[in-house]
DNA sequence: AATGAATGAGAATTCATTCAT
DNA sequence: AATGAATGAATTCTCATTCAT
């Protein structure tokens, strides 16, 4: 995994918020260098393209759902209810905290049929997630109904936050992850 | 209310399906010229900007639901669950046979933020599904029930066929509509 | 001379109207098309090239001046004043009731350089006019102080005229013509 | 006001001379980049529209105007006389060496009923013309004369530069100043 | 005569990228 | 590391003109 470097990092944390905002061909350079305080020109001193910016804003935000989010699902000192809470609690502030929505989820349907290495980091994102909640509900539901429910959830979140963006009323999306903790009760 | 004639409608689906698979702002009026066997120049003989073709790209696909699908659910003489089969039987035909998922939806996560135009368009277009879906659930679900589940299966529907873009598997996709049916039972 | 067809002549005159406002290349066919109530490639059956249209545009205005004002000059039963008093009105009644100026004189700084055929009609307009003025005056004044007299005239009244439309004032216009009447007392 | 930086300049005065041959509308970006030794996209790196261009190119021109011409209007140390002298020898100068005449009353005629900010710095250079005039007569003459001899000469040189332009004869132009300075004996 | 459709050249403008400093 | 200048390709859009009907 990347580990990137202060001045890359905040290139890349800025360029996440713009692409999420505007996609990503919607996105220019001189858009990105103007939010960090540079011209378009020096972000090639830190990226060779404007591809590889967008490559690494992906890996970015995957890790960070790696580390924070979908880890939770991994530690061996919580129940599977707390663990679920946790990532229930981790998930909506983030995407409550953040505007524009997913980055991956918003890129998805830009990338999915014209660059297919950001295709591939959003298929592996969205299948570390369907993963992170298997192992969450292996334990109190079957392998087939485990899946099934994980890739309703992600799927469902997803839409949820499309609608979020657009109606601005958060309702719905909250359900999804009070519905998820329900059934451990 | 668009009547669209013939060549104008022609450039539209042409418009569309390129939009769906590739975005707005990365098909080019090229792109959808050489679809429609015209250079780019004409198009505008037709439109007068290319905004006005993503705009009307909408509101034909948005016209397409409102008389094929949406419509089902105010028809007098289905029972509401023959509502509810017809409604998703369309739906799936609809999403199963139409390469690039739902054009409102993919716009949505471009447009949202800088084409308050189709932001417009887009959530009037959700709003209509959700309504037709109340209408079908109301004599069976409470007010409130109705409207939750509505806003959740639209929203479902929409991150599932995300899902079924990045992954081509149409089985969560599918599993909404048969879960939506057997509400009826 | 163009005997221009009733048809011809309307378009023509619409292109008087637009060319004197717009300038010729910020002009389009279309406008002009507009204008007449056509559209633009129906203007093809009347003029072979908007170049046409501009030139026959400068003749007929040339030749509405050689009709009306310029002959004034060369009429046998009127005294010299009275011609330069006729001279002046038509002039007047002319320039202050047709919006945007002189045709020729504003097309002459666009055209001079680029277009030969324009700037050949121009310059016989101006030539005829100042003609014109000269045959007027050749029996009060001598041949050299005649010719002075009225290439100083025709410009002071062109600039006048671009003034006129600047400023929106017909002051100073006016004065010209009747310091040039006085001169005959 | 425009302290332009040197490489702004220089395009500048590229434009004003193209503008003042061919016309705005007439003269493209492909020109003036041409006759900068640069393509076209390039001049967008220091303007941020062709009309920014334009209207520059005014300013700069009434910039000259007003800091080596008019300004001698209002200079202490010299004679009425001495600088309605100076006044028509710097104009003189100016306008039998710069080819195509004067870019401010060329772009009157164009630009007048499209481009208001082009209108706008027009009107403002004649009337500062004028006050200059003014300023060099309103000891020798009473304040409504003046006025009128100096609107006159203003619209007169105009006239005449036109003339001079199709005509390639300077003679009546030069009249005009001389007539002037004769006010003074 | 007139239209609507189409064209091809060219207009202004944008943008990712490069490069000398 | 950073900048400002420059590029070349591409993008949206315009426009005079042609042509089949």
């Amino acid at each position: 995994m990347p580990i990137i470097k202060t001045d890359r990092e905040s290139i890349i944390k800025e360029s996440v918020a713009l692409f999420k905002i505007h996609g990503y061909h919607n996105t220019t350079m001189a858009n990105i260098g103007e939010a960090c305080g540079l011209i378009k020109g020096s972000m090639y001193h830190y990226f060779k393209s404007k591809e590889q910016i967008g490559l690494e804003s992906l890996k970015y935000i995957h890790e960070y759902f790696n580390q924070h989010i979908f880890s939770i699902a991994y530690q061996t000192h919580l129940s599977d209810k707390d663990k679920m809470i946790q990532f229930v609690k981790k998930n909506d502030e983030y995407f409550l905290k953040s505007a524009g929505g997913c980055l991956l989820g918003n890129l998805a349907l830009e990338a999915a049929h014209d660059l297919p290495e950001f295709k591939e980091e959003i298929v592996a994102y969205f299948t570390n997630w369907e993963h992170a909640l298997i192992e969450i509900l292996k334990n109190n539901f079957d392998s087939h109904l485990s899946k099934e429910i994980a890739s309703e959830v992600v799927a469902s979140w997803q839409g949820a936050i499309m609608m979020m963006n657009l109606y601005d009323n958060s309702d719905s999306y909250l359900r999804i992850g009070k519905k998820l903790i329900a059934k451990f009760d």
